[in-house]
DNA sequence: AATAATTTAGAAATAATTACTATTAAATAT
DNA sequence: ATATTTAATAGTAATTATTTCTAAATTATT
């Protein structure tokens, strides 16, 4: 935990930010509920156990910078408010599955992605309905001109 | 476009809804654009055009649903507002590319899951540097809970 | 310690979406 | 065809997640 921060404060220290005060405390709290997503708001209740005082605009702006600094992923679901969780290092990339009645999010690692879609229904007792792939990079065009530039 | 129009019209009514003029020039539009993606602003822009009276609420009432029914597909992007697009059936169940840059979306259709990110790079372009793939369905508790329902 | 630059709390603003209300249109029964 | 019931609408107000703004506080630097 204190190595992870040390880690984190290195990171931020190296793109011009403070680890401030309240930043350790978000921090903090990420790191003891790495398996959970929080929406901004469940986050900011949770840091106001260990600091009343924090702000919920603090809490948004952190994220975001986290965010760009890939110490946490923006995960988007089908709900209208975000998902935020601790990029886990030592945990391969992973995909979701999301239960249609109960909301439930599941996990699954991506090795083989041929075989997915039929394992998953056995492995996981989930019954796929649909799915959404995305991939998110820089299309002809954008990597072409940034070359250029 | 009217005979899809009439399919349209029986799936309302056998949910009991009606086909009122207002969804007749929504549907319009989306079937005249069912290449585009419409935020529902945009849609409203767009029906506007056709029926000046239409108003907002009811475009978000009909898109919500359409949605329901199968007729739309509601699109949930890293933007702060939702998309929206006619499900066509003539076309293969299909995935976006998105730009980091320009945020254009290119789209790409699934058959053989395994080939695909690697295929991508280069039928596309498309310089991967994440991926998000979501499964929708139903979780092992939801679906034996209903089956007992 | 004094100065400059970040960061913060808290409030106000924004923007997408939803809920509400009175009105209109449509469907059904008479 | 007309009266009655029901569904759908326009327009507005309310809601809610997120952003922006501002003055005060903190931190780093000199």
């Amino acid at each position: 935990m204190a190595e992870l921060i040390k880690k984190y404060k290195r990171l931020l220290s190296q793109n011009n930010y403070k680890l401030t005060p309240q930043r350790n405390d978000i921090l903090k709290v990420l790191i003891e509920n790495k398996e959970t997503h929080f929406s901004a708001d469940r986050l900011y209740k949770e840091v106001q156990k260990i600091n009343p005082d924090i702000g919920l605009a603090t809490i948004y702006r952190n994220l975001e910078i986290f965010s760009e600094l890939n110490i946490v992923h923006k995960l988007e679901f089908e709900s209208d408010y975000k998902h935020y969780e601790l990029v886990d290092m030592d945990k391969e990339h992973h995909h979701h599955l999301i239960c249609l009645n109960c909301n439930k999010i599941l996990e699954f690692s991506d090795e083989d992605l041929e075989k997915f879609e039929k394992r998953l229904e056995k492995e996981y007792s989930f019954l796929t309905i649909d799915h959404h792939i995305k991939f998110y990079g820089y299309c002809n065009e954008c990597h072409i001109n940034s070359q250029e530039g």
